[in-house]
DNA sequence: TTGTGCACAAAAACCGGTTTATGAGAGTAA
DNA sequence: TTACTCTCATAAACCGGTTTTTGTGCACAA
């Protein structure tokens, strides 16, 4: 009976949003076109005249106008979004934000979006599946993805057809032609850093090093090789014993079970690194792949009496906040987890805006510091090592 | 000259997004209008037929069709997303997340924000202008508000109209007023909590007890009163002496200036707490606002061979995950930082929702920890006390 | 006087969905 | 036969912006 039009007449444009007031409620009342207004909006100089525009900016003022995001969106076929993707699953130790390499990551990341204009969206989800659903629909206008192996980046980059940058992906080499001016990767050298690290300890008088991480992949497995050409140009045999493993599982029964390693659920890692402690007597050092990992593993040589760095040392890897504040000082890798992630983000950016930086790779070096948790073993240490 | 119309007509629809098909398109090529199309999409059997509703599924799932999410949330004015607020500076300790607390929180806020179908926005400022510019703009359907005073949590809510929940905020009594549907808060029995710790190392034989903070605002003032009135129950003075104040400044220059308390740089935090650390000869036990900050505590008083809990006791507050990891482990108040933000979050979205849970304000207990940061002054110890 | 160009403003198409109003045809009761 | 209800589908309005196209009036050159 009465059409929309009608009634919007007869309310004088009182619906929706009510308290949201429109570029056509101020056009109307300002007794111009939407064109005049959005072009002042937009500081289009030189399509309005002068006093025009100091009209409606004023107006603009006075009622305090703010466009409608989605209505903008939608027209620019933009959301000014970013959308940062975590694949993990709650709790390693905690839920992942309470990992302190992940948390100033986040904090990195949140920075350098918000510098440059952009907006933050968060999402954490172990399931691909899902993850691939949500990246679709977000209409966001580039993607970060974090924590990410191979096949699922490929997944993710198949299914969005927007900017990406991965942080930390190791893309095999038969996989390394999906770089492009879409996707980038951020990366550290692992391996490297590993290498000197555990050449560090070498130096040092160790002979029998282990290495401790919870999986096998992505970075942990770059961090393994490096360990692995430390010990080769030493001459120094390699067993799959020295591998301390600590899996863990996320529900009873999950988990493929490996062929060794030490299992535990995820809400009692610490009783994990208890029993990997119990295998501490055959070494002299171990090598963790993070700082968080040495901090729990400190703790349970700790608990059975075994001294750090007297009985036992130890190389961490991240330098997170623990690092400085456990005592002893963790002697560790440092790599910059604030920096990268506000680099990744830049890229992003970068790639969004078309400014493309040629780079498809950018990777950082990571820096040993040597604080109180290695002991050195050698009978006449050289000058200058401690 | 030639129009839009004509365009679309003669390219058959390869605008905008090329590699999005839109619903116009299908219904185009299903032969059937837009309206049925969208009305499978939603479910609303009984609008259409089963063999047509079958069709259109099929063909949906063809072509994975997507809706674009700026139109339909322009036509719906909502956004599902939910819009998370931190007021901080950078670098407390680094940046807010590095707060084990903060990040826990997060983490259930996230999650739970993401069970209930809708995503997050994080976003993060110590500008409360800058805060209200972006609030009125995001059309988000709801704000989770966090570290906010009540003047900040106040011109927020007179900006924003759609549901609000602060997290620890607290409302002055004169402004009481503000809770209503539309807003609502979160927090802890802080007061309650930090009377029990202190009333427990007054159980404990400790007479000379001093207070750690770097504020005397919000949570922490509600802590301070918990403080005082345990001392003041068991008799014991105090004086503004007992407050160990660390008050850091973002900017050289900046920061108001107290009557006392140690200032440092944000950077140079743990320099500040060694500072502290000189007064501690008097007093047998300090209790800390925050486990971070007792661990930094703790750290300086061992730099210094003071030994805790021997020479001095420390009481913490959060239980994160610092309190458990570190050693000796932190006697502390316990609280769920995940829990509360999850709790907020679900409130947040039944507001939304409308399914209104009339409670403006839900306050959570606060529970003791003791660990082994504490010692028994008593000389003739009761059983049953550590 | 007649173009021609320019400054400014308005009209209308458009983004891609949702939702209301309308209608056509079949079945049924009066 | 008429009227009414029901089912299914379509047309068109609508959300609130942006952007292209068109139009008008005026100055200036030819």
């Amino acid at each position: 009976m009465i059409k929309y039009k009608d009634i919007s007449v007869l309310e004088s444009g009182q619906k929706g949003n009510a308290d949201m007031i429109t570029i056509k409620e101020i056009a109307g009342k300002l007794g111009m076109s939407t064109t005049t207004v959005s072009n002042v909006i937009h500081g289009k100089t030189g399509e309005v005249s002068p006093e025009t525009t100091l009209r409606v900016q004023k107006f603009l003022e006075e009622v305090d106008y703010v466009p409608n995001i989605n209505a903008r969106n939608l027209a620019q076929n933009r959301s000014k979004i970013i959308g940062v993707v975590l694949k993990a699953w709650e709790g390693k130790y905690g839920n992942i934000f309470t990992d302190p390499f992940v948390a100033e990551m986040i904090g990195g990341i949140e920075k350098a979006i918000r510098e440059k204009g952009y907006f933050m969206m968060l999402y954490i989800s172990d399931d691909i599946a899902e993850i691939l659903k949500h990246v679709s629909t977000w209409n966001v206008d580039g993607l970060l993805l974090f924590c990410m192996l191979d096949d699922d980046a490929l997944r993710v980059k198949k299914k969005y057809r927007k900017p990406i940058v991965c942080i930390d992906t190791y893309i095999a080499k038969e996989n390394s032609g999906i770089y492009d001016s879409r996707f980038k990767n951020v990366g550290l050298e692992d391996e490297q850093g590993t290498y000197e690290a555990v050449k560090y300890l070498i130096g040092h008088g160790h002979r029998k090093i282990g290495f401790l991480s919870d999986n096998r992949e992505g970075v942990d497995y770059a961090r393994f090789r490096g360990y692995r050409r430390a010990l080769e140009e030493a001459g120094i045999e390699y067993s799959d014993r020295d591998f301390f493993l600590l899996r863990y599982e996320m529900k009873k029964g999950s988990g493929n079970s490996g062929a060794f390693g030490i299992r535990c659920m995820q809400d009692e890692l610490q009783e994990g690194f208890d029993k990997l402690a119990e295998r501490a007597g055959d070494y002299t050092a171990v090598f963790c792949c993070s700082d968080i990992y040495a901090v729990m593993f400190m703790n349970a040589l700790s608990d059975r009496g075994i001294r750090v760095p007297d009985d036992m040392s130890i190389f961490g890897f991240d330098d997170n906040s623990y690092a400085s504040l456990c005592r002893p000082a963790l002697t560790t890798v440092h790599q910059d987890a604030g920096y990268k992630g506000a680099l990744a983000a830049k890229l992003l950016i970068d790639m969004i805006r078309g400014e493309d930086s040629s780079k498809s790779q950018v990777t950082l070096k990571p820096e040993l510091v040597i604080r109180g948790t290695v002991r050195d073993l050698r009978e006449n240490p050289q000058a200058g090592n401690g």
